[in-house]
Order: C-alpha cells, then sequence, then structure tokens
RNA sequence: GGAGAAAUGGCAGAGUGGUCGAAUGCGGCAGUCUUGAAAACUGUUGAGGGUCACACCUCCGGGGGUUCGAAUCCCUCUUUCUCCGCCA
C-alpha cells in the first residue's frame, strides 16, 4: 500500500511512473489527496468534541466527590448533544477512511525509474544472458516425456489422488527433487541467509500483509472450516514473520531463507504451455527474503540477482535475466528481475525466478518500522526472491542433461543425490 | 474435543468505575562518584495521530456494548496456561 505523504508530497512522480503500467491514475491520486484532507480535518473536529466531553466528564467526576450530586447531574445533561454529535462524526470518518483505503488497496506499487513501460511479457527488457545452449541428442524429449521414460515423475497418479497439477515424484525423481532443496538451503545459508521453517497455512491478516488479499485470493487455496489459507509461496509467511514490528538500525539488513511447497489455484490458466512441470497447483520453492534499509535496498536487490546467477551457473543452466516491464510487474513490486531458464527440448525459457524489490509497499500494510539514527520510525523496505523454483529447473536439467544413455546430474549435485545419472 | 484460569509498558507485576497512560521492581539511557569499571545514588525512559512547537486525541490481547466517565462491568473472538480425552 503506497503511503499517502508520499502520494501527497509527489503527486506528479507517482502519476507518471503508475503510467508504465499502463495505468492512468491521475483521477484516483487527486481522489487520495482529497480524501485524506477531508479525514484529517474530520479527525481534527471529532479529536476536539471529545476533548470537551473528556473534561465534562472530568468535571461530574469531581462534583460528585464534592457532594455536589445535584450540579453533576445537571451537566450529565449537557453531554447528550455532544454524544451524538461525536457518534455522528465518527460514522463520517469511518466512511472516510474506508473510502480512502479501498482506494488505496487497489493502486498498484510505484515502478522504479528502470522499469520500462510495456503491456505484456514481450515488452521486458533483457538485461543478461548467460550459459551455452546444448546441442540436443537425436531424438531428444521434452521433461514429460523424460519423466515417463525414467519413471520419476508420475502425473496419472497425481491425477487420480487429487488432481491435474499436482505430481507424484518417484525414486530418482523424489530424489532429485530433495537433492536440489537441499543444496539451494545450503547456497543460501553459505550467503548468510538464516534457514527458517514456515507454515504452509496463513490466515486472513498474513494474506493482507503480503499483498494477496483482499481481492487475489483467487490463486489461494482457501480452507474454509478454519478460514485459513495455503501458501501461495513462502514470501506470505516469512514476510508476515516482521508484520507489526519495530526494528533497531543495528537489526537490519536481516535475511532469511526457507523451502516450501506452494499451491496456487491457477484459475483460467489451462492451455499448451502448463504441460507436464511448466504450471503445477503444488510445487517447490526455496525462497529467500530480506528486510533493508530504504537506502541499500537496491544494493540488495543487486545481491540477491548475483546470488541467483551463481546458482544457475554452477548448475549449468543456460539463463536469462529479464528486467519487467511496467505491465508485467507484479501489483505490490517497484522493481523485478525474473530468471528464465532455456529449455531446448520445447524451445523456449521457463521462469523459475523472480526477484523483487517492494520498498515500503509492503512494510506499510505489515506495519515493519526500524528506528532510524534520528530516533524516528521509519518503514523498512523488503525483497524476496526464488532460489529456486523446484519444477522448472528440473525440467531443463532433465532436458539440458539428456543424454543416449540417461539423463547426467550436474556435478554440484551428485553429493546431494548419491548417483549421476538416472 | 470437554472443564477451569488468564491476557496490563522491553520484561516481571500492581491496579475491580473518576485525579490511571497506568504503582513498584528489573532492564535501557543520562549524570554524580571512580584512574577506569562495578556498586551506590540522582534523573529519565511505551506507541500512534496531530502541531513550526505546544495543545489535544487514541491505545491496558482483537471487536462490540453499558455509562457523563471503562484497564476495571457485560457480550464476543483470539491466544496462552492447568486438568481430562485423543494423538504423530
Amino acid at each position: 500500500m503506497l503511503q499517502v505523504p508520499f502520494i501527497r508530497e509527489n503527486k506528479e512522480l507517482v502519476i507518471e511512473r503508475l503510467a508504465k503500467r499502463n495505468i492512468d491514475a491521475e483521477q484516483s491520486i487527486n481522489d487520495v489527496i482529497t480524501l485524506d484532507e477531508d479525514r484529517r480535518n474530520l479527525q481534527a473536529t471529532l479529536d476536539n468534541l471529545k476533548a470537551e466531553s473528556n473534561s465534562i466528564s472530568k468535571e461530574i467526576g469531581n462534583l460528585f466527590k464534592a457532594g455536589k450530586a445535584q450540579e453533576a447531574n445537571a451537566l450529565k445533561e449537557k453531554t447528550t448533544q455532544l454524544k451524538e454529535d461525536t457518534k455522528q462524526l465518527e460514522q463520517e470518518l469511518n466512511d472516510k477512511a474506508d473510502a480512502l483505503n479501498a482506494l488505496l488497496y487497489q493502486l498498484p506499487n510505484v515502478p522504479h525509474q528502470s522499469v520500462p513501460k510495456g503491456n505484456t511479457d514481450e515488452d521486458n527488457e533483457e538485461v543478461y544472458r548467460e550459459g551455452d545452449i546444448p546441442k540436443l541428442i537425436d531424438g531428444a524429449l521434452p521433461h514429460w516425456e523424460l519423466a515417463k521414460k525414467y519413471d520419476i515423475i508420475d502425473f496419472e497418479l497425481g491425477n487420480k489422488i487429487t488432481g491435474a497439477g499436482f505430481p507424484v515424484y518417484k525414486g530418482k525423481g523424489a530424489r532429485l527433487q530433495r537433492a536440489l532443496i537441499a543444496y539451494f538451503l545450503d547456497k543460501n545459508t553459505e550467503a548468510g541467509y538464516t534457514e527458517f521453517q514456515l507454515p504452509h497455512l496463513v490466515n486472513e491478516a498474513s494474506g493482507f500483509g503480503t499483498g494477496q488479499l483482499p481481492d487475489k485470493e483467487g490463486q489461494m487455496y482457501h480452507v474454509t472450516g478454519d478460514n485459513l489459507y495455503l501458501i501461495p509461496t513462502a514470501e506470505v509467511p516469512g514476510t508476515n514473520l516482521f508484520r507489526d514490528t519495530l526494528l533497531n538500525e543495528s537489526d537490519l539488513p536481516i535475511g532469511i531463507t526457507g523451502y516450501t511447497p506452494c499451491f496456487r489455484r491457477e484459475a483460467g490458466s489451462y492451455g499448451a504451455h502448463v504441460r507436464g512441470l511448466n504450471r503445477l497447483h503444488q510445487f517447490d520453492k526455496v525462497e529467500i527474503l530480506r528486510v533493508e534499509h530504504p537506502e541499500r535496498s537496491y544494493t540488495a536487490l543487486d545481491e540477491m540477482v548475483e546470488h541467483v546467477k551463481t546458482i544457475l551457473k554452477e548448475l549449468k543452466l543456460p539463463y536469462r535475466i529479464l528486467r519487467l516491464c511496467g505491465g508485467d510487474l507484479g501489483f505490490t513490486s517497484a522493481l523485478t528481475y525474473d530468471f528464465e531458464v532455456f529449455s531446448t527440448a520445447q524451445d523456449r525459457w521457463l521462469e523459475i525466478s523472480s526477484v523483487s524489490n517492494f520498498e515500503t509497499f509492503q512494510a506499510n500494510r505489515l506495519k515493519l518500522r526500524f528506528k532510524n539514527s534520528e530516533g524516528k520510525n521509519e518503514l523498512a523496505h523488503t525483497l524476496n526472491g526464488s532460489s529456486l523454483a523446484l519444477p522448472r529447473v528440473l525440467a531443463g536439467i532433465l532436458e539440458n542433461y539428456q543424454t543416449e544413455d540417461g539423463i547426467k546430474i550436474p556435478d554440484v549435485l551428485v553429493p546431494y543425490t548419491g548417483f549421476d545419472k538416472i
């Protein structure tokens, strides 16, 4: 959620930057400013009314104590009108605040100046590319065929137990999956992130804190019996660790990592591009999260990008990095870099990581602040990224490492798998 | 799941209708003393809004209510603890 004082002081900039998302926000921004002004005026009036009734109440108390019941009762009558006015003003104030908040919830984060204007993923800007695209063997197969051939992932079995998008990993497939999780976690802790194990179900307040709620509940599975949501990413429980938190400046930066399964309804996204592991309802992901001082959050973003690069380099997978354009940028993000691995057998790029700086957008909802050097409370910046999302990495490995006599395991993973070939 | 108890400032812990944003202790910060430190003593020390600064408003787990007035009474939700049941 954007900060009203920021909007007030940077009106033109906000409108201009939101235009990168192809949003004409002028009307909304003007409304925000007006509603906020009204709200503050109402608040001031209400405060005065309250001050008056507070002092009358005090007086009544004193009169009773002095044994002047008659005078006290006379004063009581005076408060009747006050109470009515207060009630009415409170109602008006609530209405204003609700209207203001409803507007604010609809406004996405202000994109960073480097974000290119654009509509779709075709307008994303490639900023880096590394790794040679391997020459495939004759008769190279896409990963869903390989999964069947080597009997390591069973999609039909998942269909039976749950439904489409819930694959069952078997044998070396399961072991490779576990190896990847352990490898990613080790790389992240080596880089200074603290490992966490987080809940896989979250309450409404958490969904709200990271921006899934309100409005985007369609992407999450809802457990109605207990009014909880299955997490779509570790970002939700991970970032909400810091909800309603006041940190010391010396606590920053904070870096955590965690493995969780992720559950996404992906309503309406069916078609040719969702075969195999490309898009699932349940998948595994290792996430990195940071809480940063506003002055160095973009340095931190660069560090996270570099970190993910080293992992992909070690895995020897061909990848590229995109700076997302305004139209493709997530609602809560100011700047996002997507990592994509090249899937040779499918001849397309697969998104395997998304690294974002949310600046104060989440922190404002979370009330995540730190006490700055002037002793004032200031919103911190939050960032997160995948390192990495498992299924598409797995797809990339299966397809790019296939040989005539099996699938080779990347060298760095062998200590984790215990075998070097499937 | 059943029965009972509880939730107060960084922590511990008083407070059962008015002068309580809240005693006291610990902790923190500043000072005195000391070569320095400790101890002792003195002072200070919650958060949010608002203001140039004051004033003022709000906050005693969340929400609602009673009352001129609520930390205190009532309803409700959540969480924690104890006992019983069940259980990886």
